[in-house]
DNA sequence: CAAAAAGTTCAATTTAAAATGAACTTTTTG
DNA sequence: CAAAAAGTTCATTTTAAATTGAACTTTTTG
């Protein structure tokens, strides 16, 4: 003999098309499927959910669970809201592109970017002789890398204003 | 006794140096490490290359070295010239900035999108009846959706123009 | 303060994607 | 037109990344 059990019937199918959505998108950008289902699981549910029933309902494991929502939160992705009376943290998602594209700039875009300012410095250190470039050559390939870095740089806050408020 | 080798000597640590550029690059955006080789290859490359010699001085197989060729080719950012009395292709880096972001737009970004629209239409009619969505909720997360799709839609000949010419 | 619950960490495993290379097709040329 | 060279394809193997889950730490509460 037993109680009914939890809640705890599969998602309906228009849940499982946000969250498969969301996968896709998560894949496009580089980031794991299980950042993005958590992610879609969250962005349509009702209400703030805590980490085991997010396991429970995805079927995911503890560890994907925990890493993928920590890695959301640094994003800005997604808040802890308290819940009174019960101790487990309880997760929404935040659905302002503003936020949601800003974060994915700070975290990933920006260090990428960062990484290759160090990069084509280190370049053109090794190419260079009393203070500069000789090969005309060598000149125009670095510096094209420079023009491009430049317009990422100024790309990323336009990209961010379109999504903006 | 033997004829002096051909000159295949090790690439000079700056040609590797930008290599290495080339495949975080790619790596970021979701190409294959082998795409950024090939294409960091013929950008720091002083002449028109043939394919056999791609894959001596990186040390990829035919396979690869084939298929990365043909998607780089695909994308415009490669492009072949003939050369008088060889018959094997020869390759060169396209690297107006212009024709590498469209080839990634068109190539990549554009087909996700479309594929993005006909999901969301589809959750669409998974909440519809009577030819609306019922639930206020729902309806704002399908909104939603539509409106980061138009901001993306928006936002791609923008970022199209900032690397133009 | 002991036991349980919540959450994190990380070595080991699994999985998905990329790379390989042998077989194949197409093109060239003597 | 036969043989060689160039290039493609795709089944198998390798590799890198994500996922798992058991052990651990931290927090809560009776």
């Amino acid at each position: 003999m037993s109680l009914p059990a939890q809640d705890s019937d599969q998602l309906p199918e228009w849940r499982i098309a946000m969250i498969d959505l969301f996968v896709s998108g998560a894949l496009l950008v580089g980031l794991p499927k299980s950042v993005g289902q958590i992610y879609g699981y969250l962005y349509s549910a009702q209400d703030p959910t805590p980490m085991d029933q997010i396991i429970a309902e995805l079927g995911i494991s503890k560890g994907s669970a925990s890493q993928g929502l920590k890695f959301l939160r640094q994003l800005g992705a997604v808040k802890v809201q308290f819940i009174l009376g019960d101790r487990r943290d309880h997760f929404i998602a935040e659905v302002k592109s503003k936020k949601l594209m800003g974060g994915f700039i700070r975290e990933k875009l920006s260090p990428a970017l960062e990484d290759g300012v160090d990069r084509i410095a280190h370049i053109r250190t090794l190419l260079t002789y009393d203070g500069l470039i000789k090969e005309p050559r060598h000149r125009d390939q670095v510096v094209k890398l420079e023009t491009w870095q430049k317009k990422m740089k100024l790309a990323l806050p336009i990209i961010q204003k379109l999504f903006g408020e």
